[in-house]
DNA sequence: GATAGACCTTCCAGTAACTGGAAGGTCAAG
DNA sequence: CTTGACCTTCCAGTTACTGGAAGGTCTATC
């Protein structure tokens, strides 16, 4: 499959494949003339990446979780202290997500929503800051 | 407050705050001796932006986030409709973070841990890829 | 088989959001 | 009055893309 199906099927654009491939992170084969040859199994990691890079993780840390889908010598340790680590990394992002949800729903609830400028919302807002 | 406490209290590196001046998302006032002087109000947007850029939101989004609490003539309606969209890419976040959650929670949950490289956890991870 | 349009290639420059370091001013303690 | 921890500006470098030029390939139609 190339790049372009690749795009389509992986929600990345042409570009950021590219690069992904600079940096080592998604390999794809060659055809005989010379373009990108992409397997389904380098489309499954280009999905992956489009879907962790937009919750936050960082190129490393992408490159750290699919370490844990490559890296098959490795002692199942590691593996195991590497999941149980991200996992904990997720559930604080799950959380602090709620907090701020929870925090915007509140102003949007209290908000009659019509044209006049006094919304209370407005008054409210100063608690979007207030979560810890 | 200096810079240096203003760094204390949001978790963000100095440097960053004075990019986030360059850039007029948080504007201090200025001491006499020209150091920058962070009110209480500009460290909660601090701290709401350290918080918000964490959870993969681009600058443009935290600008439209915090206008949420600058624009008080802005009509009620556009401030309740901005919220409701926040809302709801903070939903779609927050599911997807669930779904990364639930694979790595299943592969940590089926390895048994010690140092043998041939952790069941390996078989099972092209998973990591499969969630829609 | 020529040619148009949609692909693909590499390379190089630009942007976003920081990040580090130099050169120097300010301030509180000893 | 100097030492050390602050602060200032400025400028260069990094990360993770993003856009554009110059050109090769492929498919479809004339």
């Amino acid at each position: 499959m190339n790049i372009g199906h690749a795009a389509d099927a992986s929600g990345l654009p042409t570009k950021t494949i590219r690069y992904y491939e600079e940096i080592e992170l998604v390999r794809p084969g060659r055809a005989e003339n010379g373009y990108r040859d992409y397997s389904d199994n380098d489309v499954h990691r280009l999905r992956f990446l489009q879907r962790a890079r937009g919750l936050g993780f960082s190129i490393d840390e992408c490159r750290s979780l699919l370490s844990l889908y490559d890296d098959e010598g490795r002692a199942s340790a590691d593996v195991k202290a590497m999941a149980l680590d991200k996992i904990s990394e997720i559930d604080s992002k799950i959380s602090e997500l709620r907090s701020l949800r929870n925090t915007l729903s509140n102003l949007a609830k209290n908000c009659h929503g019509d044209d006049r400028p006094d919304c209370p919302i407005i008054d409210d807002l100063a608690g979007i800051f207030r979560h810890d």
